[in-house]
RNA sequence: GGGUCGUUAGCUCAGUUGGUAGAGCGCUUCGUUUACACCGAAGAUGUCGGGGGUUCGAGUCCCUCACGACCCACCA
């Protein structure tokens, strides 16, 4: 059956794959050799409410390579998949569910029931992405699809894996050895999904804002000299104040401020040092006063140098507090609403009072008093700002400042001019609102601004576990590339800030610690156990769960079968690679090497390739509210698989972004048509069956296809031994491309049609051969299409998935003199073709090729080749002269000229041109050879290789000169 | 504010120990020859961001400036 003209991708990808599963193709250990080297990748775990993006098609592309690699190379070979269980991701996503179809909610449910939903939910939706990945080919062994929740109590039939206990038995023993601690600190506290959440979940982001200035005066009316002076102490300004002025992005927190702040060296503000102040916010009645503080925190170049501290919501201002021993008031529930429980505000301030006057108090009673006055109560934040900036300015407690202050910014007010029309009388004083952008924190799944929240959490002790994932990295125990990647890697884990690892979530690890009466800490792997330690006391358990990133940092060792001590964490730990994107290296590559050395003392990978964003064509971030997203699996529906990976492996230079277009893919997949009709012409010509073996051909063209072979053979490994993907894609692409489709497959025609019975056996026992290597080493980026050819070119005794890399070398292959020939011919062709097409000769026309001074190589050259010459040149009749006419285009080449006798059909000035614009050329090239040849120094420092190699240069340019000027001379005697 | 990376042909980018610049796309001209028009042949285009230094020799190493991108960060 004849082939098609090109490769139908659509109708061929599922077949394959499916083929390939069938066969047990991706098995961990399939195609091994007896002894073989374990290779093994861990996939990053995608969200299982995931689907295909270019990321992911990239990141998984690269892993597939190495796979297939490896495994075509008979290593033993595991690429293990899984999905990650995204607890926030995944709650949000079965909340809108349920919600959408009009479902009780969460709270409604119940923690068990909702549970439920989300296993429902992942049996059903959950394989999503497995799917996608294979529309790309990836080889994983997905009899091993592992999921980081395999085993939790709950977990239906079919999620029986061990990655909770693994999970809890990690916690137990980190807590165990005091890594692991419960504390009340300010975290970050996402309002929308209730719950704390890390540093690296929150995203600062620059946005408008506002600072407003108010006036907190002082207790009892009392006044002060405030003098502002210059570097040498003169006075600038100076007035009497009852108050001290106080900016803030956050008016709303005035309610919970403990103290006002000024650096000691502040000369303006000692007199009032020690002093009582009053928050200008609430009844008025009621107003609370506060002292002033001295703190280093506070820059007096800043504002007025004068910081209000409000320990329960800011970060800073928390370390001031706790220094100070300042009361931290919480202001605000879980969904950062202004609280609304507790005691009336008046009884609340009237204690506040009290401790501000110096009463002892305890952290726990502080939290509980409520400082919001009632009349702000359960309202948003927001709001409660709005409320509190109008009942300050209200009140006349704002700085007022002339409406022309540079500080208002040029929209706020701008005055008319009086002889404009303006009011003529003296400019009106306006609130000092200034306003500036400023860095906003916001939830990076939920958008909603961040509210530092004083909670109880659960923290991972990083610094203690720290060392030895930096200095793994540090010795090349594990290498980290590029390196940029690597200083990033150093950088975020030398300033390492303790891990906060609690979820006010439903959806996760439920941290193993049960608390008695008393509150005390029992931290077991079961409540059998807790209750034990608890002498048999009734116990309730903690009720959060583990951050995601906490089972996602087990990655290597949960998935092989730790704790239990598997076979395969036997053989495959420490892994080989890991792939990744540089977005993921603090939340999940920093926290895999520090937990696997705290758990297991041991690395959990060897080499760490990251890699860049896949952007759009423009060098946007593709997202969907751009629109620029193009999706993976669109792609290789347009374009196939194939093309879609050749794409992102071509460009997947280390390090850089790459940027995305269509027509880049539509170019890749013209190569995977190439291909086809490389193998097609092949397989028309009777080229096929090959069984391996390299073929010992005589015809100095099929020697050198081999050697060419070799060649690419050994720059394909070496690149992809150095994650240079790139390099090896290219080097396929112009091999295949410029090397045998270019080339080698025109040489052939005229031995294939006109050649005797051994030249023609030998040519397509070669060329089997050649393309057959062409598929084997194309499959690990091309696997779809190449596999298909495999199959159509012969009956094999393996599938290419598990066919045998090659380990032949240039040494071994290249025949040096076949090499020489080769080059030389294409010289000579390409000179002709050239010479022909710049004079216009008409392209179909067969001209008379004349030549003189051929030398022996030349002679020889032209004898083994001339059919292959005479047809891709298009020479007619060739003849031996002792010199050339005067009428003809000459071509110069290494040991002879040729001349074309054409004079009668061509301008003999455009010939002319022609031989000067070469010349031209070459006496440029001449002029910098003899300038370094004629310099002493370079002759004496040179090395000796490079030197002769410019040596040898010269002589060759200088025979082509004389050559030319020798044509140009005839030229003129022409006239 | 700190850090990292980048600036090479019209566009997108390669360029591994310093040896005298390449690819793909696009563009121009020609072409249907027994695989392929998702094709073939030929061709044009660069003071390798600016400046300085080291060297016989710098796109490559060092310094500096400019511009751009990204990451981290608590200036109220």
């Amino acid at each position: 059956m004849a082939m098609e003209k090109t490769f139908n991708a659509a109708q061929a990808e599922g077949r394959i794959y499916e083929a390939w599963e069938q066969t047990g193709a991706f098995k961990a250990g399939a195609n091994a050799r007896p002894g073989a080297e374990p290779f093994c990748i861990m996939i990053p775990p995608p969200n299982v409410t995931g689907s295909l993006h270019m990321g992911h098609a990239f990141n998984n592309t690269l892993q597939d390579i190495l796979i297939r690699w490896h495994r075509m190379r008979g290593d033993d070979t595991l690429w293990q998949p899984g999905q990650d269980h995204a607890g926030i991701a995944t709650q949000m996503v079965v909340e809108r569910k349920l919600a959408a179809e009009g479902q009780p909610g969460r709270r409604e449910l119940g923690r068990d029931q909702f549970l439920e939903k989300v296993w429902e939910w992942k049996t059903q939706s959950g394989g999503t992405i497995i799917n996608q990945l294979k529309r790309l080919g990836a080889s994983c062994d997905w009899s091993r699809n592992a999921f980081t929740m395999s085993g939790a109590p709950g977990a239906p039939a079919g999620e029986e894996g061990n990655f909770h206990d693994a999970v809890i038995k990690v916690f137990v023993d980190m807590y165990n050895k005091g890594l692991i601690y419960r504390g009340k600190r300010l975290v970050n506290w996402d309002p929308h999904f209730e719950t704390a959440i890390s540093d690296l979940e929150v995203e600062n982001i620059e946005t408008p804002g506002h600072m407003w200035h108010f006036k907190y005066p002082l207790a009892g009316g009392e006044t002060y000299t405030y003098v502002e002076r210059d570097e040498d102490g003169n006075v600038l300004f100076e007035e009497e104040r009852d108050y001290i002025s106080i900016a803030t992005t956050r008016p709303e927190t005035m309610l919970g401020d403990g103290a006002v702040a000024v650096h000691p060296s502040d000369q303006r503000y000692a007199p009032i040092v020690g002093k009582l102040c009053e928050i200008p916010v609430g009844p008025k009645e009621h107003r609370r006063l506060i002292p002033i503080i001295t703190d280093d925190y506070p820059d007096p170049d800043f504002g007025s140098g004068a910081v209000k501290i409000t320990g329960a919501h800011d970060f800073n201002d928390y370390e001031v507090a706790k220094r100070g021993n300042i009361p931290m008031y919480r202001l605000m529930d879980t969904r950062a609403h202004m609280r609304d429980d507790g005691l009336p505000y008046a009884e609340a301030a009237a204690r506040a009072q009290e401790i501000a006057n110096g009463a002892a108090f305890t952290a726990a009673e502080v939290d509980a008093l409520n400082l919001v006055p009632d009349h702000l109560r359960g309202l948003d934040r927001f709001e409660a700002r709005a409320r509190v900036i109008a009942e300050i300015s209200h009140e006349g407690l704002a700085v007022m400042v002339p409406e022309n202050d540079p500080r208002l910014g040029k929209a706020a007010h701008t005055p008319v001019a009086p002889e404009e029309g303006g009011d003529p009388r003296e400019l009106s004083l306006v609130p000092l609102v200034e306003s500036k952008p400023i860095m906003q924190p916001f939830g990076d799944r939920s958008k909603v601004v961040i509210e530092p929240m004083l909670t109880d959490q659960w923290f991972v002790d990083t610094a203690k576990i720290v060392g030895p994932a930096l200095d793994a990295v540090r010795s090349g125990e594990t290498t980290i590339m590029p390196d940029a990647d690597r200083k990033v890697y150093f950088h975020w884990l030398e300033n390492i800030e303790p891990w906060c690892i609690s979820r006010q979530l439903w959806w996760g690890h439920q941290i193993p610690v049960w608390y008695d009466e008393d509150g005390t800490q029992y931290c077991a792997a079961s409540e059998e156990e807790a209750i034990a330690m608890a002498g048999g006391k009734a116990l309730t358990r903690d009720e959060d769960v583990l951050d995601t990133w906490f089972s996602s940092g087990l990655w290597p060792i949960g998935t092989l079968g730790w704790p239990d001590d598997t076979p395969e964490l036997q053989k495959y730990f420490p892994t080989s690679v890991l792939i990744t994107g540089f977005d993921i290296i603090f939340f999940w590559v920093a926290r895999m090497m520090m937990m696997q050395y705290a758990v297991v003392g041991q690395k959990p990978f060897s080499h760490v390739y990251v890699h860049a964003l896949v952007r759009d064509e423009k060098g946007k971030k593709m997202s969907k509210s751009l629109g620029n997203v193009l999706d993976p699996l669109d792609l290789i529906d347009d374009y196939g698989a194939d093309a879609v990976r050749f794409t992102l492996t071509a460009m997947a230079a280390m390090g850089r972004d790459l940027k995305l277009s269509k027509d880049r893919i539509a170019g890749y997949r013209n190569f995977t048509t190439k291909l086809w009709n490389a193998a097609r012409f092949a397989e028309m010509n009777g080229a096929t069956g090959s069984d391996g073996t390299i073929p010992q051909p005589d015809a100095t063209v099929n020697k050198w296809i081999i050697g060419e072979t070799a060649k690419v053979r050994e720059t394909v490994d070496e690149a992809l031994a150095a994650f240079r993907f790139n390099d090896a894609a290219n080097a396929l692409y112009a091999f295949v491309w410029g090397k045998v489709c270019d080339w080698y497959v025109e040489f052939s025609k005229p031995l294939l049609l006109d050649g005797d019975d051994a030249t023609r056996a030998e040519t397509q026992a070669t060329m089997a051969w050649v393309i057959d290597q062409c598929l084997i080493l194309l499959h690990p980026i091309m696997p779809f299409v190449t596999e298909e050819l495999w199959g159509t070119l012969g009956s094999r005794a393996k599938m290419l998935v598990h066919a045998d890399w090659p380990d032949y070398t240039s040494a071994d292959l290249v025949d040096a003199q076949a090499d020489r020939e080769m080059n030389w011919v294409i010289t000579l062709i390409d000179a002709v073709r050239s010479a022909r097409s710049q004079v216009h000769v008409p392209a179909g026309l067969h001209v008379p090729l004349l030549c003189t001074e051929l030398d022996a190589a030349g002679q020889r050259a032209w004898d083994n080749n001339q059919a292959m010459i005479t047809r891709l040149a298009r020479i007619g009749e060739f003849t031996h002269v002792e010199a050339l006419p005067k009428g003809c285009i000459t071509v110069a080449v290494e040991g002879g000229s040729f001349g074309m006798p054409v004079a009668d059909i061509i301008d003999v000035a455009e010939e002319k041109a022609r031989l000067e614009k070469t010349l031209g050329k070459l006496e440029k090239e001449l002029g910098g050879l003899r300038g370094r040849l004629n310099n002493p120094k370079f002759v004496a420092s040179a090395p000796e290789d490079v030197v002769e190699e410019a040596r040898e240069t010269l002589a060759l340019r200088e025979e082509e000169e004389g050559k030319l000027r020798a044509a140009l001379g005839r030229l003129a005697e022409l006239g």
